[in-house]
DNA sequence: ATTGACCTTACAGTTACTGGAATCATTAAC
DNA sequence: GTTAATGATTCCAGTAACTGTAAGGTCAAT
């Protein structure tokens, strides 16, 4: 299979899977004319990549769950550890957004949104005090 | 005041002052030595900046809400609309981050996580199917 | 005169791609 | 047989918002 073909069946961008290569995240052969030639093997990763990035999981993690996938002798422990860090890290993620939210709805509500200039939300952000809440992680 | 003293008020690390002031956030004057002085009103926008920055804004959204901010003939209704886009963003991030949380909820919860090799989670990231649940945006 | 804290610039690196240009290969149409 | 469309290649640059590091200048105190 060529590039388009896997980048079809994958859902990946071509220019993802390029990437992949240098990154050496999979290693498709090459034919006589510089194509590069994908295995089933190859494809198989490819849509495991696409799912695990799709669950969020760095390029890094991916490399490590794609060796564990490989290493039938692996601890499921190591995968769920990597999991677990990983869901600990959305909800990290998710609260600060939340927050994030609370604090914009509160100010949104608060202002007219009409021709006049008079606005809380700005007025919290240039305030000289300590507003009621400030992230300091997005 | 010198960046030492308005990284420390600010909260902002010197470094980010110094982008600031590259990308045009921030215009200090300059000493005969070359050292960058900030006036007070230069501190103020670095707390509006570090401020917007925490609640999520993109540093283009700073921007334009500071010219807001200083643009005493304002109408309300632009930052509300600039506000607006963002919680929109903020939603859809919340939502993507917890359809991923519940995958792998879902997938942790069904794994040992001990010493043996079966791991539904690889199983899931690795099936020929398509899976419960693929999230194309992370 | 020297130490240490603080300031300067410039360049590279981060994450995970994405866009674009220039070029080559393959295939289908005329 | 030539031409055009499609699809492949490489390489370089750009994105967002910084962060790290190196090499060096300045200042206050000892």
């Amino acid at each position: 299979m060529n590039i388009g073909d896997v980048a079809q069946l994958s859902g990946l961008p071509a220019k993802t899977i390029r990437y992949y290569e240098d990154i050496s995240l999979v290693k498709p052969k090459r034919e006589m004319n510089g194509y590069r030639v994908f295995s089933d093997a190859d494809l198989h990763k490819l849509i495991f990549l696409a799912r695990a990035r799709g669950l969020g999981f760095t390029i890094e993690d991916c490399r490590r769950l794609l060796a564990l996938y490989e290493d039938k002798s692996r601890a499921s422990a190591e995968v769920k550890s990597v999991t677990g860090k990983h869901l600990s890290e959305i909800e990290a993620k998710i609260a600060d957004l939340q927050a994030m939210h609370a604090t914009l709805t509160r100010l949104s509500e608060e202002c007219a949104g009409d021709h006049r200039p008079d606005c809380p939300i700005l007025e919290e952000l240039g305030s000289d005090e300590e507003p009621k809440s400030t992230h300091t992680v997005q």
